[in-house]
DNA sequence: AAACAGGCCTAAA
DNA sequence: TTTAGGCCTGTT
């Protein structure tokens, strides 16, 4: 008999805290999970494609224990506790219903390139036209990567991208935003963009500097510095924002009564409205 | 078929 | 400082 080396590997984690697989990645915060049929999702991302589903109590995830210990806690945010931070949102009725909704969502440590280049890829986008476009930008960029047999292809780095002319970036179909991938790619390959220092500033300043780049504005900063920097004060406004804003707050609405804690608040605000339950 | 989609840029008040 | 119109492309 055939040895079965496919799937061999799966860890196994208790987890007690909010972790809700559907919120956490249907609330607009990434692009590359996807749900599979029997409720689990596959996704690629720091370079490795995996599985993940709900056991129980439990976290099912492709990989070996020390891929979740030295990837995986980190990218879904385990250090920090956010039935607790849930709480600390709670400023009204409100938001007490909104993170009541969205409890199990958490805030991804994602790749810092990655985020940059997708969310510059959003700007004027629908999600499924945008999931295509960064999975097209993947499949002829990126390298590949198997995962149960199957390959799929990480997201290519901006070294690789940097190199490419506009032209290269026509299969993406990405029209006007083109030259704002490649300058993007261009800034963080040289270095003059230091997208790990900005993680070490402030937010104010880290918006400062993405905003001085063509192509990036107020919204998408905000969704790097909340997606990708770890600063949880970004509190990215879009569409959907302005809609639950003018709804809740008609008076007028400042993040900054959630602190450190506005990202978080933004999420879920943000799905809460999408969902339409908040109306 | 015209309008719109998870913005941004520029020009003009 | 705020506002309108254009922008690639795909979908409705």
């Amino acid at each position: 008999m055939p040895l079965t080396l496919t799937d061999a590997c799966e860890t196994r984690v208790h987890v007690q805290d909010d972790f809700d697989l559907k919120k956490i990645f249907e609330c607009g915060q990434c692009f590359r999970w996807n749900p599979e049929p029997d409720g689990s999702y596959i996704g690629v991302a720091m370079g490795k494609a995996a599985r993940i589903r709900r056991d129980g109590d439990d976290v099912i995830i492709s990989g070996t224990a020390s891929d979740w210990a030295n990837i995986w806690s980190d990218y879904f945010d385990m250090g920090r506790d956010y039935r607790a931070l849930r709480e600390s949102v709670c400023i009204d009725d409100y938001m007490r219903a909104a993170s009541d909704f969205g409890a199990g969502i958490r805030i991804l440590n994602q790749d810092r390139w990655e985020t940059l280049c997708s969310f510059i890829i959003s700007q004027c986008n629908n999600i499924p036209r945008i999931k295509k476009i960064v999975e097209t930008m993947c499949t002829c960029f990126g390298q590949e990567t198997e995962l149960s047999g199957k390959t799929f292809y990480t997201f290519p780095d901006a070294g690789t991208i940097a190199r490419l002319e506009e032209r290269d970036l026509s299969p993406l179909r990405c029209g006007y935003r083109a030259p704002y991938i490649l300058a993007a790619a261009r800034a963080v390959d040289s270095g003059k963009l230091d997208l790990e220092a900005l993680s070490k500033s402030d937010a104010a300043s880290a918006k400062r500097t993405l905003m001085s780049m063509r192509g990036i504005g107020e919204k998408v900063a905000n969704c790097v510095i909340l997606f990708s920097l770890r600063i949880g004060s970004a509190f990215p406004i879009d569409v959907w924002m302005k809609k639950a804003i003018a709804q809740h707050y008609p008076d007028g609405f400042d993040p900054e009564v959630f602190g450190e804690n506005a990202g978080l608040a933004q999420q879920y605000m943000f799905y809460y409205q999408r969902s339409g339950m908040a109306n």
